[in-house]
RNA sequence: CGCGGGGUGGAGCAGCCUGGUAGCUCGUCGGGCUCAUAACCCGAAGGUCGCAGGUUCAAAUCCUGCCCCCGCAACCA
């Protein structure tokens, strides 16, 4: 039965041009990578579309502190960005920007539309403005109190603790979060989407199962009981971002154009190629086809709510599904540059093939929400004992006895006791063409896995080592079927590892080896006139402390050591694109250590761990600082105390409190720290 | 009562939606093989599935209550 084949159009969310890419995006781009192949290995028409996402007041405030244009700023991460995902061999068929004219254009097209369908609303709201920074403050830079619900410190457009959406200046006691003074509040016109009206439409949408998990769908549900608010799509300049037509210095919010990205990316795609029109051949509503969105966990509100909404409204196709994965993990705690466990995709490239890491995310991804944990010992041993073991070694066992005595000649296909075998691992294909086919792809791996090891546990019951002393053709006709498997494991496992699969077609001499290919198969697979290619390991094991040394940060190793220092991670600028595990004395040298002296140490109302220290530096005037140390110690027991500082810090305001000054801790945190204690060497005393 | 995720042999996880032999990888112990990347194969030990109730012929799986851990957030500069 023909099918027509299904045309899909698929995307991974937009990269923030505001940082390096690390192992944590990489779950995505080689999830979705991985489907990708899948489909096209399966010989369905398939498109695969990405870009930076660029706009925004972080981008333009960073770019802005190293006195360079935003463009030349998100140009960076740009050229960055794409070399890293090829290395990863994630594969687009398309990489843009949202700082693109493509996008520019569909952001005016699909604004214009909304318009047109009344459902753009201009509203003048008060808005805080802070007259310190000379500029409106974005949702994320104001925080204060929830109005729903009272809970402190929320960010200016959703209150974390209940869910429910505001305004930034309904917030009460609000301040800016760049420089801590209070805001002043400020009318302006601001556009809204009416969002509100569209309800019934969204609920009907995440209720479909084929849409969006449903777990996932119950926690969007939240936003409706709540009832839906109205979206605000402007912002006021400065503003890195799009004008907006027919206005004075306004501009389309981030996450208004990001979205539009995709429709961007796709334009761009078609005009480059030529394979289409242009994009709303996929995107205008009736268009054939499938779009399927894959995205994090933490965006789904955008993706499931705003995005869909706004394009039904403009007269756009809304996504068919959306695939929501979870966060990575390393070494079981959330990745974060304090903790240590962040690496970036530089930093992984440096020390491991992106293949095992690869073959990690996929055995371990299923399509739903969970948290994913990269363990590194887990990895190693998962790795060595799946892919390189199991997987590598079955390759290498055989091929090396047929490419030495039996001189890289197959057996002709015949009833031998391998052929059950090939015909019991062709037989599990629609298995693992399932699993793929649902984003199952660790329950793809598994079955893979089984077939493989089917194959070890059939060497070893024939061992064609012995026959091939009395009777070297038996020997032959077992190994060529055992090479079968292998050459179908390599198909199966090539949107994992194209990069492995591609090495063993060459070494069986094999053409590659579909999804399409296996279609109807039947034994034998293999060509069996063809000479075998010389073997050679497929992918070396993995060793503990190559491992360990993606993790770049010092403080990072299970050390025997007593732990360093926790404090020392200077905090290097997003722009820092260079991560390298070790710095000179010159910049050790920077950090100024010195002896200090508690004299008062008080409780901040209101505050669980944060302690307020007055402390002696022998600069005459004691200097007041904030340590997050209550848990570990009450205030009274540590008065008097010695206790170092780095005192060449940038003053920070805590709570409301400038803190000028740093004291150095050692331990995770919480109430499981101490002190560093230096002695009795008088207050300013230096410490190296 | 902030929201979410989770507690299954030593470790990490699957199974739970659609009740009915507790499975996978690693580790441990014993054996085999020697082609292969100290790899591969066979066997064994090891779990009252967080706790307490309930529903049922039958509960890891459904219901109720409780305990604990993690994430988000943040006051860890």
């Amino acid at each position: 039965m023909e099918e027509p084949p299904v045309k899909t159009l698929i995307t991974s969310a937009l990269p923030y041009a505001n940082g390096p890419i690390h192992l944590g995006h990489l779950v995505e781009y080689i999830q979705t990578d991985i489907h990708v192949r899948f489909l096209r290995s399966a010989g369905q028409d398939v498109l695969y579309f990405c870009a930076d996402d660029t706009h925004g007041t972080p981008i333009q405030l960073n770019a802005q502190k190293q006195g360079i244009s935003p463009e030349a700023f998100i140009a960076r991460w740009y050229d960055e960005h794409r070399s890293d995902f090829a290395a990863f061999g994630v594969q687009f068929d398309q990489y843009g920007s949202t700082n693109s004219p493509e996008n520019k254009h569909y952001s005016e097209l699909i604004y214009e539309r909304l318009k047109a369908a009344g459902d753009i609303e201009r509203r003048r709201i008060e808005q805080t403005y802070c007259e310190v920074d000379k500029r409106f403050l974005p949702d994320r830079f104001v925080r204060g109190t929830c109005p729903n619900c009272q809970a402190a410190d929320q960010y200016g457009d959703v209150c974390e603790k209940c869910g429910k959406t505001y305004a930034p200046t309904d917030l009460i006691d609000p301040r800016c979060a760049t420089c801590g003074t209070p805001p002043v509040r400020k009318a302006s016109d601001h556009l809204f989407f009416k969002l509100s009206l569209h309800a019934g439409f969204l609920l009907d949408l995440i209720g479909r199962r084929e849409f969006i998990d449903r777990g996932v769908a119950n926690k969007l549900r939240e936003f409706f009981d709540k009832g839906l608010a109205d979206w605000d799509i402007s912002r006021d300049g400065p503003y890195f971002g799009f004008p907006i037509p027919g206005e004075t210095d306004k501009y389309f919010y981030v996450w208004l154009d990001a979205p539009i990205g995709y429709v961007a990316t796709t334009e761009k795609w078609a005009r480059t190629t030529g394979k289409a029109k242009d994009a709303m051949e996929f995107w205008a509503k009736g268009s054939p086809g499938r779009i399927v969105h894959f995205l994090g966990k933490d965006i789904v509100y955008f993706h499931a709510l705003f995005w869909p909404a706004v394009l039904e409204r403009a007269g756009f196709k809304h996504p068919d599904q959306l695939v929501i994965h979870g966060h990575l993990t390393v070494n079981g705690e959330k990745m974060s540059k304090s903790r240590g466990n962040f690496i970036t995709a530089r930093q992984y490239l440096d020390k491991l093939d992106p293949s095992y890491l690869r073959y990690f995310y996929a055995a371990n991804l299923s399509p739903g929400p969970e948290d994913l944990d990269l363990s590194l010992n887990d990895f190693r041993l998962r790795v060595n004992g799946e892919l390189v073991n199991n997987v590598g070694n079955l390759a290498n066992r055989g091929l090396s006895i047929l490419a030495g005595p039996l001189e890289k000649r197959l057996a002709p296909a015949g009833d031998g006791p391998g052929r059950k075998l090939v015909e019991d691992a062709l037989a599990r294909v629609a298995e693992v063409r399932a699993a793929y086919e649902k984003v199952e792809l660790r329950g793809a791996v598994k079955a893979v896995l089984e077939i493989a090891s089917a194959a070890n546990q059939f060497l070893q019951a024939q061992a064609p080592w012995a026959k091939i002393k009395k009777d070297p053709e038996a020997a032959r006709a077992v190994l060529s079927d055992a090479a079968e498997v292998a050459y179908l494991v390599g198909a199966l496992l090539w949107p994992v590892v194209p990069a492995l699969s591609e090495k063993l077609f060459a070494q069986l001499g094999a053409p590659p080896l579909t999804f399409a290919g296996l279609e109807g198969a039947k034994y034998p697979l293999l060509d069996r006139t063809k000479p075998v290619g010389t073997p050679e390991p497929l992918i070396g094991r993995l060793e503990e402390a190559q491992v360990n040394s993606i993790l770049a940060s010092p403080d990072a190793p299970p050390a025997p050591a007593p732990a360093a220092p926790k404090a020392v991670t200077p905090e290097v600028p997003a722009s820092a694109a260079a991560t390298s595990a070790d710095i000179d004395i010159a910049d050790f040298s920077r950090v100024q250590l010195k002896v200090g002296k508690i004299l008062a140490a008080e409780r901040i109302p209101k505050a669980d761990k944060l302690l307020k220290l007055s402390v002696d530096l022998g600069e005459g005037t004691p200097r007041t600082i904030c340590s997050g140390i209550a848990e570990a110690y009450q205030p009274e027991q540590i008065v008097g105390r010695s206790v170092v500082v780095v005192a060449n810090l940038k003053p920070r305001t805590l709570r409301g409190i400038e803190s000028r000054g740093m004291i150095l801790t050692a331990g995770p945190g919480g109430k499981d720290l101490s002190l560093l204690d230096p002695g009795s060497m008088p207050p300013g005393s230096e410490v190296k």
